[in-house]
DNA sequence: CGTGCCAGGTGCCAT
DNA sequence: ATGGCACTTGGCACG
């Protein structure tokens, strides 16, 4: 393996996973603790957690999660910006502290019994790429707009209008500007509130009422209802569609990379 | 320690691992895998992770969890409906897979390395409460609506009006209905809007224009002036006041509570 | 730093 | 199942 520092503790009493747990944390190193606690929360809102068996993870950036054998979330957390703390308090147990700033938030986590602690220092550089993000749906609109209607010139992505941004801004074949709000996934009536938003503002600021489309897979009723009533247009876009679309001009990319490397 | 089944692998060959891996995801055992891998996720969207350290969890319930060094969120993840099948490829390494239907969702982890797993079984019975929602905001200002405004009477809370539900609807001196919409959390222009939408339907559909009170401990520019715009009132609420009185409410029930059990 | 807005958002509850 | 909405939303990008 190559780990560095990887370290297993099992059967320690609670006083000395204190020592290792700050060594630990100081180094910020990885930390997993399986054991029985109680959490509480305090900041924004406020939660109470009774003893249970539970996976406590401190990162590498002193993020927190308190995890309990279901679910996809944590019951309880600290994002990174956390500063953490352990004590052994006896006849308490080991209670970890984690605080952070603006929004001013406390978490105490209170081991009565600890499992196992595992510690580590993981290297991690692998690259992450997302695909299929509104922003990759926005690009592939706008190289080929003849998606959205025939003759469409788009003259700018993210143009700022009053205080937002409208994901493309173009003309169509008639002289009229348009302005296009894309949705990846359903589109709500907020889609479409936001899009009116937008038209109004252009509508204020240049004189002249634009026409607003609402591009989206698919529209929830009230989204349809408000656009019908503010006089907007949509687009049903085909994702699969786009995806091919996406992939080929992926694959040219990389070719072209891989030129320039061999190159 | 209470751990029925906690136990340890480090040094094992993947080949190893995938036997006991087959049988604690069957077992529907908690699972903690530290290690270099791959993951691909191809779903509503797609993704690719490059090599690197990791930890991955399997829940109790199947959820799974890819969490890098750094962060509060997983990187990838499946939630708790996928099908988790393990499998060992020669010359690529021991391959998780994560499917779930609606969405139709893959996640595929390959490990090339593995440091540790780690297997057990969790007992969390424990209960989890949370104070400060927005629903107890509701409840608080609903029993004391004084806090308000004089002599408010409060006629409901959740009343639906149109598509959506008002949080309090309630009656003032002067005998005009008043609709209140609260936020948790700094109010932004979209819950001006939201109240807005309520405001409209309930005059159109009782020929009545009601009272728009937003209520938040603070409130964005672009609401304030949106809720001036609309014709819209707004309080502060002080949440420290509210937690007070939502304490001395919860101390009220819990000695009533005891006042019962010892009966 | 706040404001706006996306996210594989998730989760809860309604019809 | 779909819709509407809160969330300790988290995260990023921009003014």
């Amino acid at each position: 393996m190559s780990y560095v520092n990887l370290k297993v503790y099992s059967g320690d009493s609670l006083e000395e996973l204190v020592e290792v747990l700050k060594i630990a944390i100081a180094r910020r190193s990885l930390v997993i603790i399986l054991g029985e606690c109680r959490v509480d929360y305090e900041g924004r809102a406020a939660s109470r957690l009774e003893l249970g068996e539970r996976v406590v993870i401190i990162k590498q950036d002193s993020a927190l999660l308190v995890h309990r054998p279901h679910g996809y979330s944590p019951v309880n957390w600290q994002p990174s910006t956390a500063i953490i703390e352990v004590t052994f308090k006896p006849s308490v147990g080991l209670v970890l502290h984690a605080v952070r700033d603006r929004p001013r938030e406390y978490l105490t986590v209170v081991f009565v019994r600890v499992g196992l602690v595992v510690i580590g220092e993981l290297v991690d550089q692998g690259g992450f790429t997302m695909y299929l993000e509104e922003r990759d749906m926005r690009d592939i609109l706008a190289e080929n707009p003849w998606i959205i209607e025939e003759d469409l010139r788009v003259l700018g992505v993210e143009k700022p209008i009053g205080e937002g941004y409208v994901d493309i801004y173009a003309l169509d074949k008639s002289g009229r500007h348009v302005l296009v709000e894309l949705k990846r996934i359903t589109a709500t009536r907020e889609a479409a509130l936001q899009l009116y938003r937008y038209v109004e503002v252009y509508r204020k600021e240049h004189g002249e009422t634009p026409r607003g489309i609402l591009i989206a897979p698919s529209f929830a009723p009230t989204a349809l209802e408000t656009l019908t009533r503010l006089g907007l247009e949509y687009r049903y876009v085909d994702l699969k569609r786009l995806w091919e679309l996406f992939k080929k001009r992926e694959s040219k990319r990389v070719s072209l990379q891989e030129f320039f490397t061999k190159k």
